[in-house]
DNA sequence: TTGACCCTCAAGGTCTACTTGACGGCCGCG
DNA sequence: CGCGGCCGTCAAGTAGACCTTGAGGGTCAA
């Protein structure tokens, strides 16, 4: 219940990566001096460090770590998913934690921006969303979606038939047409955002820069994405009161 | 046990491999005939042969092969473990099920209006986020957090504390100050529109009426949530082309 | 019989996730 | 101050997972 707040400045709890390596291994047998850098070459940790360069690891940091490998050892995700799982506050810090409903619930990578490619025809969306005919048409119509044509048949991506598929339930609260400009204009605004960042590498010509940037993107948008998500909660916090 | 094949009509629906191929590849773009020759080499498949050698798969043998596909996009299971997976016959071979009454749980990131419940003390959440302290006025001084001053010590609550970290990583990508209002206002527009919708209900006397209301927020809440970041992603895919 | 489809098997490619080694700097203790 | 034990970067190498390719040849249905 009650927070403890401690006074004095316990600070100083940083360690060095030999410390951290040493004080993990019991839990994670495979983890390895090496293997840390190589989880921060790839992003995954950012410890501070010192003015000679060692790296001091907090334990926040710490708690990081061992969330990484237990991802990695426990759900088989790869770094990449991770990252973006992290970056979107996605996983739980807990460990001991009790009964998971589902063992497993499915995870959809969230955040892929290049797409699967997967495409779905129209009727398999409507049966699929519960959609209506005039519903895929307004969307169209606003420029929301989009969908590819393909010897006269309309087909849609993933993204889209979810897109149909939050807006009809949308629509069964009550909102709905002119509304949902306000969803488009901020998603449109956030792409420009983002967009502006990174516009030099995105147009780079070396292939590799631009596959940088689009990883960038990609957490970009993780990160983004939860932090819409709070601001909104902590609005409706104010108004459920 | 013998192969006897009865010439009775409701059977007989084996395809070839390039027939199995081509009727997943719209929900698996990436699926290929050598792949699923693959699949059968690490013992996840075994269709059965015709006397000349072809493989023929049963609709079941399809089944599984979609089942497998999906474990490995969506769950990021590799070969070795979805193999364990299905011997245990703990993989779920129902996906196209309709009878799923409301629509689908959302069950994502947890939309909790309610109950703030934990405080944790400024020295707690820049440790614990690797934030600085101008950041945190920063914040406060856009109205973004506000805290809870209590004898002289100010304490955030979790989404505070979410909020810190998530900015703090956006400010690790260039994205800060000015550029925040973006979300913001945004966060701000939508809770407008939410609360428009569920105005009546939300101010009602009656705690049954508003306990409804609450409930109603956080379903639109997640839905919002989600609808927002599959419009980002729609507007990113354009920009990563 | 003919052309599209299928077979096996060996070799090779690509990607992820690290490890190794060379070379050198930092840190604290006596 | 100097020594031994950690720590730093960087380039190169390795191992396994997951497929693809290509050669050489057989099967199937019209």
């Amino acid at each position: 219940m009650s927070t403890e707040v401690q006074e004095s400045p316990p600070r100083q709890k940083a360690l060095t990566i030999g410390a951290v390596c040493k004080q993990l291994e019991r839990e994670f047998p495979d983890i390895s001096i090496s293997k840390i850098r190589y989880l921060e070459d790839q992003k995954l940790l950012a410890p501070r460090r010192t003015a000679g360069g060692y790296r001091l690891y907090s334990p926040g940091d710490v708690q990081r770590l061992r969330t990484i490998l237990r991802l990695q050892r426990d759900e088989f995700l790869p770094l990449r998913v991770i990252r973006q799982e992290l970056a979107a506050g996605r996983a739980d810090p807990e460990v001991a934690d009790k009964a998971t409903p589902e063992p497993r619930a499915l995870r959809r990578s969230s955040v892929a921006v290049r797409g699967p490619g997967a495409l779905y025809g129209l009727d398999e969306v409507l049966e699929d969303t519960g959609a209506d005919r005039a519903l895929v048409k307004e969307l169209e119509d606003y420029g929301v979606i989009k969908g590819e044509r393909r010897d006269g048949e309309v087909y849609y991506d993933d993204t889209e038939r979810e897109i149909i598929r939050a807006v009809t339930e949308l629509k069964r609260f009550g909102v709905g047409g002119r509304n949902l400009r306000v969803f488009r204009t901020s998603a449109d605004r956030e792409a420009a955002l983002l967009e502006q960042i990174l516009a030099p590498a995105l147009r780079s010509r070396n292939p590799e820069r631009r596959k940088e940037a689009v990883e960038a993107l990609e957490n970009l948008a993780a990160i983004a994405s939860h932090l819409k998500h709070l601001l909104l909660i902590r609005d409706l916090r104010k108004l459920a009161r």
